[in-house]
DNA sequence: TCTGGGGTCCTAGGACCC
DNA sequence: TCTGGGGTCCTAGGACCC
């Protein structure tokens, strides 16, 4: 959520971008990959062996991150190619971003090697340029890893700029630039405009950026609903998202999937590896103690159409044997009987754990000399607090629980 | 050469309640 | 006797990003 409150005074907001990250954490590891056309490719002698990400020198030769590993040899017959070592990537990661804290606490990751930091108070450590050639110089020294770092009084123009200059750039824009420097872009080139919105955007007349900035917002919301006004703003330089160090620790899904080695229309095979999807899901779950009160399945058919289904629960689960068996569930109910080529599980509405056991315990009748003692105690709180936290008294195994209110009611229960 | 796996946010319709 | 409109929840799909 926003605050309320904007600050009177710009802000200065920075958007640090590894460059080609996986590609230069393994030349770091192995120098002698250094100067040469790497490309990290998932899984690379079966089929879903695609580019995951380049070197420079790769891309020299028109290779590019999506691109099919065997396009990829064609286009550059020396082309070294490594599977991924995801640990080697979370290790460089959290070192980066180490670097980043030594700055300010107001660092929000965004991905794994991508991040915003809001240096408005930073003033102390000199000037918005002399502290991004600092963590820039520390990040290439201590850990053998190019960035482009972006300057700018908001988010969006920070990642824009971010982008222009790679590898090792540092990048100012401020808004007097956008003119000269970021309405001449084409359109497509806008963070938040992907290829459907750009084509939307080419049939009503709209080239560039600064075509974007200028054209009549009723128009826009016509063709983009509500994200119209909201491009229209960023094209403008206008963004007033703040930077939120906690938005890492408030994810909402967690979900594996995986493309089997070839299509099956085979109900055991698929038994066995949405068993092992459903694993995968429990484990991470356990290591951040959530648990989930929705399953989705997805189901990837052949001919690469995609379709999701997905269950509400009554009551929160967190074993992979629940999880299996609500998406085994849903892939009887819903498959169409055509060969399967990709299969997922995703856990969603998401609880702490330690939350959702406090919840079980209100709810735990016994500990309370009665029912009615309960419900009285409810009432109380409830009239202190002005409104009751709980959506439905009468099914107490489907309470909601996940507010800083409900949170202080449960505290003040407890008493 | 045929297109991975991890996410987030938004939209829209139907069910249901008031 | 006929009927409005708001709000929330649930589900499915689409768009986008790295």
């Amino acid at each position: 959520m926003q605050s309320k409150w904007y600050p009177k005074k710009g802000r200065v907001i920075f958007h640090v971008d590894m460059n080609s990250f996986y590609a230069s954490v393994e030349a770091a590891f192995d120098p002698s990959l250094k100067g040469k056309p790497l490309a990290i490719a998932g899984n690379p002698e079966e089929r879903r062996g695609i580019i995951v990400t380049s070197s420079y020198e790769a891309r020299k030769y028109g290779v590019k991150t999506t691109m099919p590993l065997g396009e990829a040899r064609r286009l550059c017959p020396e082309l070294i190619v490594m599977g991924p070592t995801f640990e080697r990537y979370r290790t460089a990661s959290k070192e980066m971003f180490k670097i980043l804290a030594d700055v300010t606490p107001l660092v929000q990751p965004v991905s794994i090697d991508e991040g915003y930091m809001d240096i408005t108070d930073c003033a102390d450590q000199g000037s918005p340029p002399e502290i991004a050639e600092r963590i820039q110089q520390r990040i290439n020294e201590e850990l053998d890893l190019p960035c482009s770092i972006g300057i700018a009084p908001n988010k969006f123009l920070a990642k824009m700029a971010s982008d222009m200059k790679k590898p090792m750039g540092i990048t100012i824009l401020r808004k007097r630039d956008l003119e000269t420097k970021l309405w001449p872009l084409p359109i497509e080139e806008m963070y938040g405009v992907g290829s459907k919105t750009a084509e939307k955007l080419r049939k009503i007349g709209i080239e560039t950026i600064g075509g974007l900035a200028e054209h009549p917002v009723l128009e826009l919301k016509g063709v983009l609903g509500i994200n119209g006004e909201r491009l229209k703003n960023r094209a403008n330089g206008m963004d007033d998202r703040l930077v939120d160090p906690d938005a890492v620790h408030e994810f909402k899904s967690i979900g594996t999937s995986t493309t089997l080695p070839q299509d099956t229309t085979n109900d055991t095979e698929v038994q066995t590896v949405i068993r092992r999807l459903s694993n995968k899901v429990e484990g991470r779950m356990k290591n951040k103690k959530v648990l989930a009160r929705n399953v989705q399945l997805t189901i990837r058919y052949h001919d690469r159409k995609t379709v999701t289904r997905s269950r509400q629960l009554k009551e929160f689960i967190h074993s992979s044997e629940d999880l299996f068996q609500v998406a085994m569930q849903l892939f009887d109910d819903h498959w169409n009987q055509q060969p399967v080529r990709l299969l997922g599980v995703t856990a969603s509405d998401l609880a702490e754990k330690s939350e959702v056991s406090q919840q079980l315990d209100l709810f735990n009748f016994e500990q309370y000399a009665s029912k009615e003692k309960l419900y009285k105690t409810i009432d109380d709180l409830t009239e202190k607090y002005g409104k009751n936290p709980f959506r439905d008294l009468s099914n107490p195994t489907n309470p909601q629980v996940n507010t800083s209110f409900q949170k202080d009611f449960l505290d003040d229960f407890k008493k």
